[in-house]
DNA sequence: GTCTATATTGAGATAGAC
DNA sequence: GTCTATCTCAATATAGAC
């Protein structure tokens, strides 16, 4: 499935420019802006040049993606395994600078299809690594797993943080700062309830005492 | 500020052909594959016609994004003005068409200013309308307003639809299922809550008489 | 590994015939 | 209003010199 063409030794310098590059335009002009040309011009390198590294566009794509997941993922296991998941969780999901390369590799995925099966692959990973902790973590914060199953929690915490990075993006100022505000208390509010409460065992979607 | 140029009448059938290629060259293909030859083959025209009503391409992509969001707003006033708000609001946010577009446009208002500065407006209006309303309802709900203010819960309405869109679009089926269902039956439960309890006056997040 | 050069294709936009 | 024709520019990708 996953596997796009590697040229050159993995830990070239003028493959990292490149990728690095690519990151940067995706950022800052979207997934239209990068071309081997504008791409050659950031790095500072010849046009001709990346496509040595990457014969086509979906393999500079996929590249890019992937080295944004390895670290999105540790640092995820990180927060998962932090004294303070909920809140470790959040600041993961909700780093601004994300955001934008979020929105914009989403898109490029719609109509790159070995872009789309990458994406794919690593939010179903992300979203089990999630879920099996929340299965845990949920009773000790005390919350209903009936109402509020760890898929359920998961995708909301995600959502919350695209719809808040969105507003900020948008310079919605009011909104945002209140909405984020409120975010970060019943954060607190959970952790507080966690560290009061003495841990429980996981349990189901049916009725508890 | 948001003075995109209009040539031709209003009400021209190109004009609305046109429109709606674009549209549907966005979902299907993504922003970059938006050009004048590629939506004057889909609307079975000339590309000099498309120029023609829409002398710029940010022209053409404001009026797609004008025509999806005056219809969006009516949907929403309607949904929050229903015998169950919130069950039609989610309806509205969640409806899986928009998701792609959704997608597309905001990474093309990422890189086009005109078009931006149009998202940013509407995003405002559109988020001020749910807030007013969820300041009525969110009291009558029994819903804490100072853990959950409505800037916080119109954020994760949508947040939450976005997100559940993705896992949709990603064919993430077992989360995506289990996260939807916990989704309409957190709503089942609020909506029972709110005509269960007797109407209640709003209140901020401070108490009062 | 890095570059130049180029084949090929398509883009945005405009001028002007009908 | 609709079309043809065209200017100008940039894209992907490849071949091959160094």
């Amino acid at each position: 499935m996953a596997t796009a063409r590697r040229v050159g030794s993995a830990t070239s310098e003028t493959r990292a420019a490149i990728l690095a590059a690519t990151e940067q335009l995706l950022v800052e002009s979207g997934y239209a802006s990068v071309s081997s040309r504008s791409v050659a011009a950031a790095a500072g390198i010849n046009p001709g040049l990346v496509h040595y590294y990457f014969p086509t566009l979906d393999d500079l794509f996929v590249a890019v993606f992937r080295r944004g997941a390895e670290k999105n993922l540790d640092r995820m296991a990180r927060a998962l395994a932090s004294p303070t998941p909920f809140q470790a969780l959040w600041r993961t999901s909700a780093d601004p600078r994300g955001g934008a390369l979020f929105f914009e590799l989403m898109a490029a995925a719609n109509h790159r299809p070995a872009l789309r099966a990458e994406v794919a692959e690593l939010a179903e990973r992300a979203r089990r690594l999630q879920i099996e902790a929340l299965r845990e973590l949920l009773p000790q914060y005390g919350v209903d797993g009936g109402l509020f199953p760890p898929e359920f929690v998961a995708a909301a915490i995600q959502g919350i943080a695209l719809s808040l990075g969105r507003e900020e993006a948008l310079a919605m100022a009011t909104e945002h700062r209140a909405a984020a505000a409120a975010m970060e208390n019943l954060l607190d509010h959970l952790e507080q309830r966690r560290h009061a409460a003495p841990p429980r065992r996981a349990q189901g979607p049916e009725a508890r005492s």
